[in-house]
DNA sequence: CCCGCCATTTGACCCAGGTCAAATAATCAT
DNA sequence: ATGATTATTTGACCTGGGTCAAATGGCGGG
């Protein structure tokens, strides 16, 4: 199934403000040169999903990553037909397939959009040229990296040793304002608990 | 507490077959200048830890990185007075206390050796160095992070979903030859089991 | 506004694996 | 070697939360 996206139609004055969203994003890591400032801006597009989109499938090498300005984007993969949430992505996040976009191979997970999603799409062949010529982007990389990896120790923690309930608070907490806007039953995959167990969880 | 490390006292051949392997494990994802080389060879010290040793505590901030020659380190944490291992780190993979070092802050795990166990030592200084110095260092760093990425994902993955027996099964394919030099409570801890139950398991 | 399809809730039942306790085996220091 | 300390095994028991089933609630499309 071919990946479903609406191309940009915007009026130029907001199309500038959205740039500066990123732009603003990668000064907190790196100090932007105006040389790799005007290649970002040409190697991003804008790109619009409708609640429900598949983003990326399994059938496809993931050959772009996407910076969510605005909405909600889930990668999930499949176990025993059901769809296993892996995690949710909002805004100032990228999102791509990981193994299958930095290895470029095929992989388990999908992404859709759980709400409309306005978002920038930088593809990998533009990525590897923005390395291959500014290290400051290198450096990006590694920064941002590194506090994502903060992010998976601590949720792998909260998976070994607290109960559905705890699993449920630390969500909450990590997510912060976000959990409203997920449905129940892809948070419980999320958790690994059952939507059941989540539901009584709730009703406390 | 102080840390416990004995100096390097190492006849000269095995000191240059010592450094060859850090250096053939940086080739792997990039090249090496001779430039860079030189510099690394002079920022880099060979440590040893006796079994039992710790090689990093809570007190402390985290100011270097240990990539493994030999041996085998544990990264652990307190939690109720118990110890949970977080991770165990074999031949040539580096070794920190991850926020700790990053960050350059305080943070809750501990770093010992369960065996005898030599190690490259990297200062957090000299690797801001040789970051600011030499881009393919950047690069070295964005490259190495994305595949212990993908572990940490598979982890997680195996944390949620999964049976005891299952659990086990994905460590001791994921750590291969490792399991047998890692005592029973350790990995039970590790899994986020019981070591009771481990224990019935492996008795099959 | 109504219908049909999901999402969520509620109830009943059950088992994997946790906890506590005590025996046995392995390891270490003297 | 030998006793002391620590790691592993085994047993008995119990509970958190999974599974299955059925009722109820919500929402998007016509």
């Amino acid at each position: 199934m071919p990946l479903h996206l609406s191309l940009p139609m915007m009026k130029e004055p907001e199309f500038f403000e959205s740039r500066e969203n990123l732009f603003s994003h990668f000064s907190q890591y790196i100090r932007l040169s105006p040389a790799l400032q005007a290649d970002l801006a040409d190697k991003i597009a804008i790109v619009h999903f409708r609640k429900g989109d598949t983003v990326h499938d399994t059938s496809r090498v993931c050959r772009e990553s996407y910076f969510i300005r605005q909405g909600l984007l889930r990668t999930y993969y499949l176990k025993d037909g059901k769809e296993i949430s892996e995690y949710f992505s909002a805004e100032a996040e990228w999102v791509n397939s990981p193994r299958s976009f930095m290895q470029q191979q095929l992989d388990i997970y999908s992404i859709d959009a759980l709400e409309n999603t306005e978002a920038y799409r930088l593809k990998v062949a533009d990525l590897g040229y923005l390395f291959d010529h500014y290290p400051e982007m290198e450096r990006y990389a590694r920064l941002s990296m590194g506090s994502l990896f903060g992010h998976l120790i601590e949720r792998i923690t909260s998976l070994r040793f607290t109960s559905a309930t705890e699993k449920y608070a630390h969500f909450c907490q990590a997510y912060a304002g976000l959990h409203h806007r997920i449905p129940l039953g892809m948070v419980a995959s999320y958790l690994g608990i059952a939507q059941e167990t989540l539901s009584r969880i709730r009703a406390r």
